[in-house]
DNA sequence: GTCTATAACAGGATAGAC
DNA sequence: GTCTATCCTGTTATAGAC
């Protein structure tokens, strides 16, 4: 708040939802104690409670929606780089591949992980998972309407899309392999390019 | 074994194996207690140590295995119905998604929950995923082949097939949506596609 | 707003009678 | 091979001093 401030280190509320992406993308929602993610921020349990009243769903609902809105910025962030839009996924998707191996095949979106384990047991948390995902498609999609799409073509591009990249995570960090992940970016190559191609065809 | 014995009720061995599969859908690993799958698979706890002396780990390996071997004999079964494979692959993930809302939504795949899960934490049942997936890789490259693609195309489309069931499956559930397992399956259908015209095109 | 101590309970695993 | 009782450790959450 204070301008003169310096930058110093953030928020004890800012570290604990940090803390809390970080140990729910490596081990999920369940196995993460309220203790370990205390010592992981480098704050006492009794500052988790008083930051965040619901207690680890409370700091779970926080990370999740810290984590969407920093993922959606990568969007053009990757794919502005390319003028031709297939291009630009396949390459986005490459990049993905190198960035996981190169973490030891530990960066996975945190999101998903939780949003499996949850999606059945924990209502409230499943509800920020389809706010957080339904975020990342509206904004998705109507960045690749920028790119030429039609407003159907860009929802449908935008879930196959996401749904081929989160599983290709998920696949990419039990094999601990880049294949899926280059697959699922060639395959999304070749649909975005379909898609392209019949609406330049017939520009009815 | 006794070829005169009703075919009863399965083994405990097994009732626990198919209680922790369907407990690792719906909740995860984690978040599946020993106690819990007890009772599920109606048996008391001891029985658990008894035939899984390995405990909760072995189970969700047993689990993992087994739902492996169901799963893979689904693809002749969805996708032979079709002379057209992209149109067969399209109407098997219409299908999933049918299945999936019909049930509430629920209806993951276990091995998928999991390795999200433990992928970084449990390098035993890691392995264990990496050889399920592996094998699905396999088989339903084998059978890709048998449906007229090369080696290395049966290899990439089925990666990126793979991938995106699993992580549209993972949406679908979070959002209660069907849309992305129809664009999903459309998007690879495009991909099967373009891969068959290709071949055909240079047969070399 | 920070931190310690602890309450109240559930976790996985084991021992041993039957 | 079945089942019960129990051990020990870890869990979430809270109370209350500072």
């Amino acid at each position: 708040m204070d301008p003169m401030s310096a930058p110093e280190v953030a928020t004890t509320a800012d570290r604990i939802t940090v803390a809390m992406a970080e140990l729910m993308r490596r081990q999920g929602y369940a196995a993460t104690g309220v203790a370990e993610l205390a010592r992981t921020a480098g704050a006492p349990t009794g500052s988790i409670y008083h930051h965040f009243p619901e207690g680890k769903r409370g700091v779970a609902a926080a990370a999740m929606r810290t984590t969407g809105a920093a993922y959606i910025q990568l969007v053009p962030l990757l794919l502005d780089a390319h003028a031709d839009l297939p291009t630009g996924i396949e390459a986005a998707f490459a990049t993905a591949a190198d960035t996981m191996e190169s973490t030891g095949w530990a960066t996975m979106c945190p999101v998903a992980v939780v949003a499996a384990e949850i999606a059945d047991t924990e209502p409230e948390l499943r509800a920020v998972a389809a706010e957080v995902i339904g975020g990342w498609l509206d904004d998705g999609g109507s960045y690749l309407v920028g790119r030429g799409l039609t407003a159907a073509d860009a929802r449908t591009l935008i879930h196959a899309l996401l749904a081929a990249l989160e599983g290709a995570f998920l696949l990419a960090r039990s094999l601990r392999s880049q294949e899926p992940l280059i697959a699922a970016g060639r395959s999304l190559a070749v649909f975005a390019r379909a898609l392209l191609d019949a609406a330049a065809r017939q520009p009815a």
